[in-house]
DNA sequence: TCGACATATCGGAATATGCCGATATGATTT
DNA sequence: AAATCATATCGGCATATTCCGATATGTCGA
C-alpha cells in the first residue's frame, strides 16, 4: 500500500530529464496535444538532429513524451499518463519526509 | 497571472538537486521535522563531511531543506514551503504543455 | 588567546552529460 | 535493387558533476 521510499527508475529518468532547460524547452514545443517528428525539433529548438533524437529518448525514458512511428519519421507527443504518474510519485516521496 | 514557460531558478535547482540518488537519500533523513547537522548526515548517509556539506548546500539553494546555525553547528530541516513551491510551479509548467 | 570542534571552501581525479559531425539502420519510392 | 529520406547510434570533445582529502573559516570553552 505504501509508496516505497525510494523513487522508481522511470521516475528518476523523468526528473533528470525536465532538470534540463533544454529539454525543458523541448518538451514544451508539444502543447496542445500536437506531434512533432525529430526534424521538426531539431529546427524548432535549434539543436542538430543526433542531438534531438537524444534528448527526445530522454524525455521518453522519463516517461513525459511517447513516441509512434509512421513511415519512416518517428513522431513524438507528450505522454500525460506518464506525466502524471511521475508527479504523483515525486508528491509521495516528498510527502514522506515533508 | 498567468506561470512564465520558463521556469524559475530556484525550481531548475530544486530539479537537479533531488534528481540525484544520493541527495534523494539524504532529503529522507529529514522526515517528521527532525533537524539535522552535516556530521549527522554524513554519518548517516555514508559520505564525507565536505560532500555532505555540498549536498546539502544543493538541496538548501533548491528550496527543499532550510538551515539553521546554533553555535557551531549548522542544522538543516525539510522547507515544505519551499518545496510545495517548487512543486506548484513544475506542475504550473508541466500543465502549459501537456 | 589558544585549542578543539563543526562547517565551508578549495584542488583535483573520476565519471557523467551535452552537443556535434559522421555513419549506420529502417522505411519508402521508383 | 538502388536511391532517398528520417531517425538512431557512434566517436569524440568540452563542460559539468560527484566525491574525496586537505585546508580555511567560524564558534565555543578553558
Amino acid at each position: 500500500m505504501s509508496t516505497p521510499p525510494t523513487l522508481g527508475t522511470e521516475t528518476q529518468a523523468f526528473l533528470r530529464a525536465i532538470a534540463s532547460p533544454t529539454r525543458q524547452s523541448v518538451l514544451l514545443l508539444f502543447s496542445e496535444g500536437v506531434e512533432l517528428s525529430v526534424n521538426d525539433v531539431a529546427a524548432r529548438a535549434n539543436l542538430g538532429q543526433s542531438t534531438a533524437s537524444e534528448q527526445l529518448a530522454q524525455l521518453r525514458a522519463g516517461g513525459a513524451l511517447a513516441a509512434r512511428r509512421e513511415g519512416r519519421a518517428t513522431f513524438y507527443r507528450a505522454d500525460r499518463e506518464g506525466i502524471a504518474k511521475a508527479l504523483a510519485e515525486i508528491q509521495a516521496y516528498v510527502q514522506s519526509c515533508c
